[in-house]
DNA sequence: ATGTCGGCAAAATGCCGA
């Protein structure tokens, strides 16, 4: 079973490069974040007609995320949004059975910039993360936290090609990176990092400055693992030539493949 | 501070979020 995340910056806009991308990929799960449209807006037919059903948890302009599953049976919502704060409006997780799996779609607040009440919000809304992924990891099935967590988690080149001009962006801090620590320490798995420790494992591009060209990426969007899942892992990698396209987002997908 | 996008409010650009 392959279960991708993508941050398709737009949905209305990226819909061909994402039929596209998944006609290719063919994941049997997919994450979408960054929708950047209003429930009533998701493109639900293009992609049922591309074989893919849906749920969606949509927001006018910004955020918005989303899971797909290839084939007849439909994802089966868990919940939207994370629990620990009734006012908090933006769109950014939805959680999914879809058969044994349970699989959420992420996109963690980006923070910048920093100092500042967007940081802010950044770190709380992570506590609220670890709080209830503390629940998930724990169970007998798998579980895949999948998405946009807007943390590169060291400058080491699976990360970053060179923390300088980063140093002082929300998706660096030390407290996002002990944020980050005190998830995976409840016992997943990333993924990504796992299979390929030491390569360039990059997600993000900005589209500032050339840096597809230069190869100038971040490692942001992750795939954790719980022990069921990660005892089923079997590959893991980045559709890179996605980023290379025409109207590309300025991610790439990520992707595993769980036996079974 | 700068650069480039997507989407919005509004009717062309200027703002926000990234």
């Amino acid at each position: 079973m392959k279960i991708a995340t993508f941050n398709v910056n737009g949905i209305t806009s990226r819909l061909p490069r994402v039929l596209e991308w998944l006609e290719e990929s063919k994941p049997d799960v997919a994450c979408l974040q960054e929708l950047k449209t209003s429930d009533a807006t998701f493109p639900e037919l293009a992609f049922k007609a591309a074989g893919y059903g849906a749920v969606w948890h949509g927001q006018k302009g910004f955020n918005g995320v989303a899971v797909l599953t290839r084939g007849e049976a439909p994802p089966v919502e868990i919940r939207r949004g994370l629990p620990g704060d009734p006012d908090d409006t933006h769109s950014r997780y939805l959680e999914a059975q879809v058969g044994d799996l349970v699989v959420a779609s992420i996109y963690l607040p980006n923070g910048n910039p920093q100092p500042g009440p967007k940081f802010d919000y950044k770190l709380a809304w992570f506590e609220r993360l670890i709080q209830h992924a503390a629940e998930l990891c724990g169970r007998n099935g798998p579980v895949v936290l999948a998405g946009d967590y807007n943390v590169v988690p060291t400058n080491e080149v699976v990360d970053i090609y060179s923390a300088k001009s980063w140093m002082h962006d929300a998706l660096l801090q030390p407290e996002t990176r002990a944020a980050w620590r005190r998830l995976l320490d409840q016992g997943w798995t990333d993924s990504i990092l796992k299979l390929h420790p030491g390569e360039a494992m990059y997600t993000y591009w900005d589209y500032f400055r050339n840096r597809w060209e230069r190869n100038s990426g971040l490692r942001i969007d992750h795939l954790l693992l719980n022990a069921s899942a990660a005892a089923a892992l079997e590959s893991a990698g980045i559709d890179r030539e996605v980023r290379g396209r025409e109207k590309p987002s300025d991610h790439a997908p990520a992707w595993v493949v769980l036996n079974a």
